[in-house]
DNA sequence: GATGAATGAGTATTCATTCAT
DNA sequence: CATGAATGAATACTCATTCAT
């Protein structure tokens, strides 16, 4: 973002483009997708978007951003507390599919459309190295001293799987199907509990 | 595409516009992908790039349909001649990586930046149709007749997450490594063999 | 220029935009100066227009380079065919005044609001050179073999005093007025001749 | 300028804005040139800006009135106080290149990117007449009673020839340059003391 | 007087696509 | 069939200027 907004005027400004940004992503794709249009559903003007984002790929990096926070957000609490490791992949399953439920239109457009920025997966990147360490934490806490594969090479299988799994139902719009969830688990707990 | 390329000539123009593109996409990214750039490096007219190609999604399709086809056909014979699961399972995990080792930049880009036709992961689709049913066939030839889920939602999920972990190790350059492929067929395995 | 006009249809193309650029540069100044004016007024799609030029400035530097072409010529043809020096003063001064006077509002815009080129007076630049050579070989040619300062000093102040004031009376208006001719030209021989 | 600086608030305000200009034009050029950075280099809000100057114009017309100023105060001095002719010249010489060594950098850019206001080089401008018979007493000081062209006709031309010759070495930098002082004063004397 | 968030008219430039030759 | 000159709708982004606080 191009200036951080201060004063609590500019925040709801700022508030108002990502959210008019996040619908017109959803309804009118890509495609749809214009500053001046996102602007203009925001209630502001175009001078006012590049007050604060520099150009057009920012501002769906900000969307793209806050998706990824909520699943940090959800990885961080999902290993936390003692629970059995039935649990936890019950839990950490269910947190996903919640999060990837909230716009379902929005994620096939974010996945299959809007271009991503080099970060995109990179496993330089601070997002990645946080998220991927919060996977390798829980699986630790799962599998116990069992041997094998390193807890990070797990990790990364297990991440990318439910990465698979979700987006691929969440393009079809299938992810509120009971089946889905009770089969993801099953993936990963069979993976976990593997030699 | 505009039409069938009877004639030799013809099928060379086409060949030399899809390899040409993929070659750029590759090397220049979507952003560097232009019909007029691509008809140039195919030594051939932007004029005869539209004999051909009705616009220029058809030709990310067509390239698109290449790799599909690729997979296609390697599910086809993964599942043949009555091998044991355990082979199974290996013969096509090793078939889907080397898929995806052809042109490891093309791949990055096509999931990355390239849109998508609506037809993507689309279930209604003809391929999408018989790719899953090939997943299928291979679920019921591995599984027997054990209980649980229908052959068809085990498909989809194990199918999607395969998806997942060979795409974003695409991304990340990692699909040479042998943890990839050890730890692929051990979730197959797993999932395969739960209940 | 991005690409020479090979056929004589891209040549008219190009010639009626650097016609029409100079109309409207020199009726509606710098700041009405447009590349989509240009090209309609032209009678042109914008998208000829940036078949042959990159961008806007390049086509203020071809309009730019046609006069300096002209002043070149005048340069390499004033100093010809052994004349007197006396004659040699009036036919220069004759010359750049008579290029000058072509478009008197042109060169206003061009010279007081249309940015410069890098290469403006830049005595790098291979026009700036060819120019410089041509006053020192016209010097050198009517101070036979006078002492003093070298031919190379005496060009440049001579062609400089001669820019200013042919371009402060193209500026005002005056460049016909025969007391800039007459004192112009005694200027030059007086200079000529001092010591 | 909107209003007079009246306290020496104000005045300092004003100050720290012209020189601001002054330096962002020198270092990043016309193109760099925003009313907002200057105001931000200045220390000020872009509103208390527009409380001084009406617009952008007015801002580069105060720099250069600073610069015209300056010229005019060395016309008025150089001709006082029954000098020899030759010692005029030089001094008149002298002190213009001085001046126009302050800001070497910042002549490029006003004369050759920022545009000029309509009365630049008008003759109808105030600064105009008064410049102009500056140099009109200092040709009739000079040239006593010979005959030929009017004194006035005889200031433009000179006028405009050391204009010439000094923004021209402004350009090249090379004012600094004794020969260019030399070659000057010659020519000046040369035109004085013809017919 | 001072601030700086907001404004929005204005413009250069791209690139998929057509069609006269 | 091939060519490539021509098309023009579409859009990201700037920056001088205003005005509510």
């Amino acid at each position: 973002m191009r200036k951080a907004p201060s004063q609590s005027r500019s925040k709801a400004t700022v508030e108002a483009i990502v959210e008019a940004a996040t619908r017109i992503l959803s309804d009118l794709g890509w495609a749809g997708f214009t500053t001046n249009k996102v602007a203009e559903a925001a209630g502001v003007s175009i001078g006012s978007y590049y007050q604060y984002f520099p150009d057009k790929l920012s501002l769906i990096e900000a969307i793209r951003q806050r998706h990824l926070d909520d699943c940090l957000g959800t990885m961080r609490t999902a290993g936390e507390g003692g629970k059995p490791p039935a649990q936890l992949v019950e839990d950490l399953v269910g947190s996903i599919i919640a999060i990837h439920s909230h716009h379902p239109g929005l994620h096939r457009v974010l996945l299959d459309e809007a271009p991503s920025a080099e970060t995109f997966r990179n496993p330089e990147d601070a997002f990645e190295k946080e998220y991927l360490a919060c996977y390798r934490n829980w699986v630790a806490a799962y599998r116990g001293s069992r041997g094998g594969a390193s807890d990070e090479a797990i990790a990364i299988i297990l991440s990318d799987a439910i990465d698979g799994v979700v987006h691929n139902a969440a393009r079809r719009g299938t992810l509120q199907s009971s089946a889905v969830k009770t089969e993801l688990i099953r993936l990963v707990r069979a993976y976990m509990e593997s030699s």
